[in-house]
DNA sequence: ATCTAATCGAGACGGTACGTCGAGTCTTCCC
DNA sequence: GGGAAGACTCGACGTACCGTCTCGATTAGAT
């Protein structure tokens, strides 16, 4: 996990020297956010942010590789608090809910904050890298965990290629995200889930 | 239009000084748009912009405020309606080889310029129109044209939002073009298209 | 003298197409002379001189070779003698006169034009035989007449060097005008021809 | 000081940070003069100093005001060390090796060096307040403090303005620079500390 | 109670691209 | 053919940001 910041949960030997500032480290995640949110993804120097977080720029970069890995995880741990990813036991309550928070957070300033980061994604590789293992990986581990369960249930065929179902439930919505060509409601969720599911053999 | 070059096709009266050189601004956006594909947006640099076109920076800065107006202009151009819709008179077929087409597209230089278009519709709303206009709606007229016609066969439920259906067939496209999380094969195009139909209530 | 204007009072030999246009040279110089008494040498620049006279740089560029030969046939124009060399029969306020007068020149638009030549001929042997012949050395002469009244009066050593003391007295101006590290007064002036006069008062 | 550069001799207080490497500023300063040398004022360019440096325009620019101030003082630089003021207890012989070692400096390659200097603060007030700050004032504090010296021990009036008598003493030496009317020859120098001295002989 | 090692804030560094400006040239139409 | 308008190439300017590095100061566990 390069992109990511080393320390965190991860089991330390606990080294001779100082320990890492994990104040520090909020700090920095904390202003990376706001000057995310406030100046968008290219105005968010790293110099605004060591300034901002009272912290110097040296310690960004013991921590993240890059200015991307920063705004990336900064952006990860604003969502993953208030997204729990629901297991209700039922496949299609589960699915729409997932959808419907999907929806909801989209919507919101965490909505612009992914668009900035999936363009900044095209024309930077890693940007993109980040935003994979940062932002994709994580959300798609945790569905798919979601989804084998339904799966060992048997309430989905198991040999379904998850990542394909997870394409056809997600892919449409970050499509009206960043085409704009359609409103992203609740409704949208619903149906997407509803036309998806009616395809999935229900074994 | 700001963000794009002022004169082009416009109803210049001929002013007294030396005309535009048309054939640098051609060349310019040939340029622009080599380089685009070679490097992508970040490293496309002006200063090699100019080298290539053999123009000077000051012509450049002179007709576009910024890098980004000359690589949006350049990506304008190559926006063009040059694919045939099939029409077999089989829905699944037709389906499949809808998106086998547009994922033979999106692989070749046409997904990089397609990328960097809408990362750039991203933070500019005149460039989303545009993308929406010239480039979405066309394309999702044709094919809801070829949808229509298989609804009025009888081959497709008549009360089904085609707008959700487009969603839901190129959706999980765009999603893999721009988030890069796996590939565009005609086997993933098939894979979507195989779960998208039999979910749609065909009555 | 290639530096300056080809046309002026040449004998043209008045070819086939239309004559210089002689109002629109007056212009240009008019025009570059204000703007070096206004912005100083470095911003006067090409541009500015052309819109202020209400002609094209071309015009400019066909008649003179360079910017700096436009500014300095403007320049000559303006070295004119205009300076009377007073005769009080005491030597004392002869030349604490000739200070003050001198003081006078310089810190009108005069002094801005000298200070403009004077760097010219830095860099420009033609301009500093110029400058040495059209305004040094007439001015040196009538001043060395008067000085040499005096010595023949016995007012003045018969033997001193008479280059030497106008080196003396006119230096420190120079000096102040070119340098700028102190004010141009009379009291300046006046003080430099009583030091000059009476010598370094040793305790 | 605000041409300057910052660091050098100064009492810093040892901030927190990273010290200024004394090193690049040398090969800075070298590669200015250098450069000087070789092509002029003008043909420095603030790109080649840093290239040949081995410096970022980055680090120039923030000791530096501008191109000026970092030339200025890489000609400072060079005659500082070569040329120490002298202090026999003599004011008479002090005055004389001064004029002497000055224009000694003003015939070589200084003096072509400084002559195109002024020329350049002629048209720009920066080049200006640059060689008033760098070159004029470090040189008069220095040869006023030698003067101060000899007032205090009463070889010299007490109420004396010094910055006049530096104007009567050096004034000639750069206007023979500056107008070429007449050579710079030890001599020369020996005559004016003579006249300034004693003044004009009244027969 | 030191010693040692890793951390911290501060901030200077090399590098790269940006967008601006001026000089001098060239190209069109108008007189 | 001369002149005004104005677009062009060239090249230097000074600025901004990135990611790296080097200080002195701080904070632990190890000796």
């Amino acid at each position: 996990m390069p992109a990511l910041s080393k320390g965190a949960s991860e089991e330390c030997v606990r080294g001779r020297g100082r320990p890492r500032d994990e104040v520090a480290r909020a700090r920095i995640l904390e202003a990376a956010l706001q000057l995310l949110e406030e100046l968008g993804f290219a105005s968010a120097t790293t110099d605004a942010i060591a300034e901002r977080a009272g912290a110097s720029k040296a310690t960004i970069y013991r921590w993240w590789p890059d200015k991307a890995a920063v705004l990336m995880e900064a952006l990860r741990g604003t969502v993953t608090q208030d997204n729990p990813f629901p297991d209700t036991g039922n496949l299609r309550q589960d699915i729409r809910l997932q959808l419907e928070n999907f929806i909801s957070l989209l919507s919101g300033q965490r909505g612009r904050i992914l668009k900035a980061f999936i363009a900044a994604a095209q024309s930077d590789e890693e940007v993109a890298a980040a935003f994979r293992s940062v932002w994709m990986k994580p959300r798609r581990d945790a569905t798919k965990a979601l989804l084998e369960r339904h799966q060992q249930k048997g309430r989905l065929a198991k040999d379904l290629d998850l990542d394909l179902v997870l394409d056809l439930l997600y892919g449409p919505l970050y499509f009206r995200l960043l085409a704009g060509h359609g409103p992203l409601t609740p409704a949208f969720a619903d149906a997407i889930a509803e036309l998806a599911l009616e395809g999935l053999p229900q074994g």
